[in-house]
DNA sequence: GTCTATAAACTGATAGAC
DNA sequence: GTCTATCAGTTTATAGAC
């Protein structure tokens, strides 16, 4: 009874069952450990298939191409982070009702939100931080139109926040602030080897409450500079 | 008389014509800008020499190999810039006398140097900001072999004007300063663009001194922080 | 959905003529 | 020092069998 079509029966359920474990899922998980750490141009696909087990062809399959498998990478974890930003900053301005929010809170409600995901996904954490970085300008726009609107969100509560500040100050000082974060993000293995002989381990927690603070006040002497002058 | 050996010379002469203008030069220019606009990896050495009106093998020839192109492009500008860092410091400390300095003494003396650099070749710090994310440890050795010593000298400068701040803490504030001073380097033009409404032409050396202030009240607010705890 | 085989183009590097 | 021609290896992407 085992005939051809048995045959090729049995092999279909092989091929199924190897799509039980998700190649895509996989593909996903590869792809951004390997984006992180050795960045885009330089992992080859051929590098991403053989780290996740699956075939030559299986980006081009379910991702169309090796820059449709980058935005997919992104779009994985990147809307669940800028969501609970807005979600934070929402809820901290409904719970000071009219009230101006502090600049650290409106930190908080930017900075809080990668913390977590620093613990759960740190291959994330630094390939989102080689996306801010690139300079490829096709890449840049898939990350630009994803937090644009972030950014001037936020821009816009840091002005209620620190009235005195012109606007220009307070995206320079925005920018600081990205820019601090992204180089802690991707480069926290040199940090820790840097400080280490006097430091010890360096807790992601501990990094973002200092960076509140840290930027907190130099967004107050941007101020009390704007009054001088 | 125009024999082969004539026709010969002729040529000679030709090609030394051409290395009138220094074909080196211009190829450590058109890589700066290449690999400041586009990162290291998507630049091909074809892109160099073409840019650069040189020939295929001209890389080759007078670096050895890409990479060896890359340090050189990266020696041209690091070494001076350093060497300023070094030097101000040094001279401010002379200037005090004994006395500690003003953490924003320190950190003019670490971004000062920068901002001429900054007019004088944008590509360059644009390079060199890329360098400074740059995941591939083989390139990234390039670059930290020649600041670790700078880092130290300045995190240990720090430490005095700073004594109620522990290492660990002026570590990760000055990580905070690169990170912000970086990202300033590589991503001015869309600054430009996303404050420009309102903002207008953002100049280096305003942004260098507001960095200065903005990092100098950090510090303190950690400082204050380290004497709560 | 997986896999093999292959297309078509590109890469860094080198040998040898001039 | 320049230039052509080329090597050997790599890349992304696809067509077609199963």
């Amino acid at each position: 009874m085992t005939d051809v079509k048995n045959e090729r029966m049995i092999e279909t359920y092989v091929y199924m069952k190897q799509s039980f474990d998700d190649s895509v899922a996989r593909l996903l998980n590869a792809a951004e450990s390997l984006f992180g750490d050795k960045g885009f141009h330089p992992t080859s696909i051929r590098d991403i298939t053989s780290s996740a087990k699956a075939n030559l062809a299986a980006v081009n399959y379910h991702f169309g191409s090796k820059e449709g498998l980058l935005a997919a990478v992104l779009a994985r974890h990147t809307d669940p982070i800028n969501q609970e930003r807005l979600r934070l900053l929402e809820s901290f301005e409904a719970e000071a009702g009219g009230q101006p929010l502090s600049v650290e809170r409106v930190l908080e409600a930017f900075l809080a939100p990668t913390a977590r995901f620093l613990s759960a996904s740190p291959s994330f954490m630094r390939f989102a931080g080689r996306m801010i970085s690139e300079p490829d300008p096709k890449l840049r726009r898939i990350l630009i139109e994803r937090f644009e609107f972030v950014a001037h969100r936020f821009v816009a509560a840091l002005r209620k926040s620190l009235p005195d500040v012109p606007e220009r100050e307070i995206w320079l000082g925005f920018s600081f602030v990205i820019g601090a974060m992204v180089h802690s993000w991707t480069h926290r293995a040199d940090l820790e080897m840097a400080a280490g002989q006097s430091a010890g381990h360096l807790d992601p927690n501990h990094a973002i409450d200092c960076l509140i603070a840290f930027a907190a006040a130099g967004f107050r002497a941007q101020a009390e500079n704007g009054e001088a002058a």
